[in-house]
DNA sequence: CTGTCAAATGCAACTTGTTGCATAAGGCTA
DNA sequence: TAGCCTTATGCAACAAGTTGCATTTGACAG
């Protein structure tokens, strides 16, 4: 359901089509939800199918045709229905935790290797989260308590990447 | 695959059934891993049909049959590869932070029914790892290298959750 | 002039995870 | 004595996510 409920989020604020939301996906929506393109167009489908969206087709020359999606009243009811009713618990899954409960037969160099490219990652994360805040947030106090919403969620990635750099650091160093 | 070696690693430190499993799912893995009970033993046959592992079935009187799984050579090889490999970065899905992004329509009541519920299961969470703190790991200075290896899963856990927190009291007031 | 990138869409097969239901026997509680 | 909890296993249908492949045109680099 969540990936329905992203969709009718972005195009609510502006309707677009696949490709549109894929680029917004790897802009400022990037720390919020990834997708793959394939499963955007399928769901788009299926949900226009069920009546949350319409579709209206923009032939171009020289490129293939755009398919523009905008929500319909049912849809903005989904909408706000799914805003009303309490997120469920998502259940942990964590990889990187399973290898440390398998910490005799995980190679030193494997380890070390493991812990490097993953700083690296988080390193990367947190200069995207700068960027993004340089563009969108750079003065917090003359934002709309709309506008400093999605501030708030930059602002605690920010934290917990953080906080992650530290522990992946303190657990090399004692490596 | 995760799932598989998290059930690798469970049934190489000690064998046992899918029921058993699931209790130390329950007990100090839950901050690893969580699956239902269907998923673990549908993936426990069919790693036994891949060859990864035995099945001896102990017959009770007054019980259903105990299916006791254990490694095979070629389940600790492939244990051992999927250690070797570094582990592919999991794409972002955040659902409470796409309820940011639709500020506006999110109405004010659902919102802090949100937050406090929110913080409720954080702050059990953090209970929970406190349990597993003082049953496992109550001098850390003892630990050999592999038994801290855990216990570094559960400091981070326990830092994390203590930083949503304060990020949640934070919306919370402001909001 | 060949190859790759970007724009724009999609199908098909597969894996992973969820939900609902089922069985069977003993113990515990109202 | 009826109903729920625990032990112990599973099937079937479905939803969600991944992987691989495919199309069309223009622009740009080597």
């Amino acid at each position: 359901m969540s990936l329905r409920a992203v969709l009718l989020i972005t195009l609510q604020r502006e309707p677009g089509t696949g490709y549109d939301i894929l680029q917004r996906f790897k802009a400022g929506l990037a720390h919020v939800w990834q997708a793959s393109h394939q499963q955007l167009y399928r769901e788009l489908d299926r949900m226009r199918g069920d009546g949350l969206l319409t579709c209206e087709t923009l032939p171009q020359t020289e490129r293939p045709d755009r398919k523009v999606y905008q929500l319909t009243e049912a849809g903005r009811q989904a909408l706000d229905t799914w805003l009303a009713e309490p997120l469920s618990t998502s259940p942990v899954r964590q990889p990187l935790f399973a290898k440390f409960f398998a910490w005799e037969r995980w190679p030193e160099e494997a380890r070390r290797k493991e812990f490097t490219a993953f700083r690296k990652q988080l390193q990367e994360r947190l200069t995207t989260y700068a960027a993004i805040e340089r563009e969108w947030f750079s003065n917090p106090e003359t934002l709309t308590p709309a506008q400093r919403a999605p501030w708030h969620t930059l602002r605690l990635g920010k934290r917990l990447t953080e906080t992650w750099v530290e522990w992946v650091e303190e657990v090399m160093e004692e490596d």
